[in-house]
DNA sequence: ATGCATGAGAA
DNA sequence: TCTCATGCATA
C-alpha cells in the first residue's frame, strides 16, 4: 500500500513475493528494484513507523463484477506429469500438438496451451535456474563455480535448439546477491559494477521448498 | 507462495 | 500466436 501511495501504481502481493524470491524475470527485477529500493529507503531513514493513509477497509469498489475471469483449472498431478514430459520433448507444441495433447488429456486446449506459456515463462525466471529441473542443475552450477570465469551456459536450460543469446542473468543465488540488493546503501548496489563477492557462494544453503 | 489466467504488445 | 508483466484465487 505504501508503495501504491508513493507511486499511484499498487503492486500486488504475488509481485513482491515474487520480486523476494527473485522469481521475476531479469528485465522485471531490474525495473522494479530501483522502485522498491527508493521505498525501502525512504521507510528505513524515516523511523517513524508511517501510517498509510489510514483507509482503513474500503478497499476496491465491486469491480462490478466486470469479466468473469475463467475459474482456475485445477490439475491433476499425474496429469501435470505428462504435461511436464510432453514439455521435456517439445517446450513449444504447434497449436496442433497442443489440440492433440489436450485431446489426449481431456483438457481444454486453451488450457494446455496456457500451460505451456507459463511453463516456459517458469523456465525463464531469473535465479534459480536450476531446483526445478533435477537433472543438469547440480552439473551445471558446479562448472560454474569452478569456473567462475565462463559463462556456463545454463541460462534457460538448453531449451529452444538455438537461443540466441538469452540475456538472462549468469547464475546468481539468493544469498549472493540479494542482501546488497536491498541495502539502504544504494549507491553501491546500484553501480554497475558488480561486487561479486568471492566466497559467498555457499551450496549449503542450495535447497529448495 | 504459486498455479492458472488475462491483456498489451511484439513477431 | 507468442512473450511478458501481473494478479486473482487457491494451495
Amino acid at each position: 500500500m505504501a508503495l501504491g501511495t508513493l507511486y499511484g501504481k499498487m503492486f500486488s502481493q504475488t509481485t513482491i513475493c515474487r520480486f523476494e524470491a527473485l522469481q521475476l524475470s531479469f528485465k522485471n527485477m531490474c525495473k522494479l528494484k530501483p522502485l522498491l529500493q527508493r521505498w525501502l529507503n525512504e521507510a528505513e531513514s524515516s523511523d517513524s513507523l508511517q501510517e498509510v493513509s489510514g483507509d482503513g477497509a474500503a478497499q476496491e469498489q465491486v469491480l462490478a463484477q466486470a469479466r468473469k475471469r475463467k475459474r482456475r483449472t485445477s490439475i491433476e498431478n499425474n496429469v501435470k506429469g505428462t504435461l511436464e514430459s510432453f514439455f521435456h520433448k517439445c517446450v513449444k507444441p504447434s497449436p496442433q500438438q497442443i489440440s492433440q495433447i489436450a485431446e489426449d488429456l481431456n483438457l481444454d486446449k486453451d488450457v494446455v496451451r496456457v500451460w505451456f506459456c507459463n511453463r516456459r515463462q517458469k523456465g525463464k525466471r531469473l535465479l534459480l535456474p536450476f531446483g526445478d529441473e533435477h537433472e543438469g542443475a547440480m552439473y551445471n552450477m558446479n562448472l560454474a563455480l569452478a569456473h567462475p570465469a565462463l559463462p556456463v551456459a545454463v541460462s534457460s536450460q538448453a531449451y529452444a535448439p538455438a537461443p540466441p543469446a538469452p540475456i538472462y542473468m549468469p547464475a546468481f543465488h539468493k544469498g549472493e546477491i540479494f542482501p546488497q540488493a536491498l541495502q539502504a546503501n544504494a549507491s553501491a548496489a546500484l553501480s554497475s559494477t558488480n561486487p561479486a563477492p568471492a566466497g559467498a557462494l555457499d551450496l549449503t544453503s542450495f535447497h529448495r521448498a
